[in-house]
DNA sequence: CTTTTATGCAACTATATAGTTGCATAAAAG
DNA sequence: CTTTTATGCAACTATATAGTTGCATAAAAG
């Protein structure tokens, strides 16, 4: 609210913040798990017993699709909803990075406790 | 809105939402990265730079408690701000998952479509 | 040609979320 | 003892999000 200058870090930060948001509700990880196992699904079939509306579904899709999480490719009367494996594999490999960053941070402590002891 | 059951799958997907809800944040992710190099850091710390005040801060702090990405240890007036990196395992976990379902999905393709050429 | 199917879009309601200001208080520092 | 620091909590506003109903329409099926 008001005026505010964003940091490079920070424009990053919710570049990577948006793909975990996609996932960060039950209906839509519920669609992306679908589609593992039937990428590619229409609209319709995704849509389908998520305890929604079909229209209700379909704005959860678009959150997906804004997200570049599917990719929408109509053929015909219908659309097909394609997984974008990319996503996931951005997403799993920025917590890998920062998993990664934590065990240095262990290991170096651990030098540092075994310097000290030696002394 | 009105009478819902959910089914066990359901109520799994609730749960592995909840971690990338947490994450779905810019604030919260900036936050996380700040203790991947710093926990523990008290609240005070690690409400800094993030162009919110300090209540606003412990607001979205409080989000990444409830997902148990990071745990608070009060400590006389000063509260420590603990990471749960098991919460950033479980995240890359289910991601691979879902990664690897898809993979032997493709193979399982790949290897119909050349049994086929071979009629 | 008529009917059905798959989809989109608009308008609306209810709730959740992000963020603020203002005040209170226990602990630590001086 | 007084002041400063670190924190919490309540009340409030503005906006975002989830979901619905109702209607429209192009494409496919009969």
């Amino acid at each position: 609210m008001g005026l505010y200058a964003w940091t490079i870090g920070e424009i990053v930060s919710m570049n990577e913040a948006i793909i975990y948001k996609a996932l960060g509700d039950p209906i839509r990880l519920e669609m992306v798990k679908k589609l593992v196992k039937s990428s590619p699904s229409t609209i319709g079939e995704i849509s389908k017993n998520l305890g929604v509306t079909r229209q209700g579904a379909r704005k959860q899709l678009q959150v997906l699709v804004s997200a570049q999480v599917v990719k929408l490719i109509p053929q015909g009367r219908e659309t097909q909803v394609f997984l974008q494996t990319s996503s996931l594999k951005a997403a799993r490999e920025f917590i890998s990075q920062l998993e990664y960053e934590w065990d240095q941070r262990l290991v170096a402590l651990k030098e540092f406790v075994e310097s000290e002891s030696k002394d």
